[in-house]
DNA sequence: TGCTTATATGCACATGAATGCACATACTAA
DNA sequence: TTAGTATGTGCATTCATGTGCATATAAGCA
């Protein structure tokens, strides 16, 4: 008979354009650093700090946390601000936060469409999924 | 005077543990990768499938895209089963969406509590807040 | 038993990223 | 101007990762 046993369609589709397209691999690159998520640590503490500061904490060289924080920078999680001859960076809360509430929103039909192995290929106990039409 | 300008302690030491705790870089790392991104979006698309399916539609080799299932399986973004001689893989869609979630729950806070550059020295009109203690 | 297919792994290679040192640049202070 | 401090950059090194080819392992089929 060969019926579709995935009900995925249009709402498959669009979901998966809607969930890659959050998918920002720079920004999810810039947070998968245990090195850079330290200085996000520090930022949270300390509030907005020069350069100096947060390597002072940290073990890596002071050129070296620059470089993260530019890094940061680039993918908008953190600001920068120059005073002086220092450079203070700061977190920039409310777009880390937007920007992870658009991915949650964008995956979220993921918990209901892409329950692992569902279809009835995968379950001996498949035949006619008819009598009770949309069951629980 | 030396007031201090941040506000954050207990708030924020809280906060901070919260959210670098949540910050799987193990998690993150995986979905860093343009080609498991691709990947995934296969299996939106199509729902279960076996490497050799997965890999048609993409360029690279179908060694490589057997590595990347096994990244994703390992940082449990995918499961997979074993049938005769393939091997199928699916997205764990509620495990995804589960962990989203809780990384949101816990990075919630730095929208308000990681505004940049709020402190009072970084704004020339600073004084004292008094007057209308907690206006908007 | 062979023969074919599907997946995973060993190996080598290329690319990218993190790191640290030395130095250049930018700014402050005398 | 000169000296001193803060940050960013060039360079080389190291390490991790992605990639592809060849091959081993596993499973179905004749």
């Amino acid at each position: 008979m060969k019926q579709d046993n995935r009900k995925q369609t249009a709402e498959h589709t669009a979901m998966a354009e809607a969930a890659i397209g959050v998918l920002d691999t720079h920004f999810l690159k810039a947070l998968s650093d245990p090195t850079r998520v330290k200085i996000l640590k520090r930022l949270i503490l300390m509030g907005a700090s020069d350069v100096g500061t947060i390597a002072a904490g940290l073990s890596q060289d002071r050129s070296v946390i620059s470089r993260h924080l530019n890094t940061l920078e680039q993918a908008r999680i953190t600001t920068s601000r120059k005073i002086g001859r220092r450079v203070f960076y700061d977190i920039d809360g409310p777009y880390v936060v937007e920007k992870v509430s658009v991915i949650l929103e964008a995956l979220g039909p993921m918990a209901e469409l892409c329950t692992p192995f569902d279809s009835p290929q995968f379950n001996s106990l498949q035949a006619e999924p008819s009598k009770d039409g949309a069951a629980a």
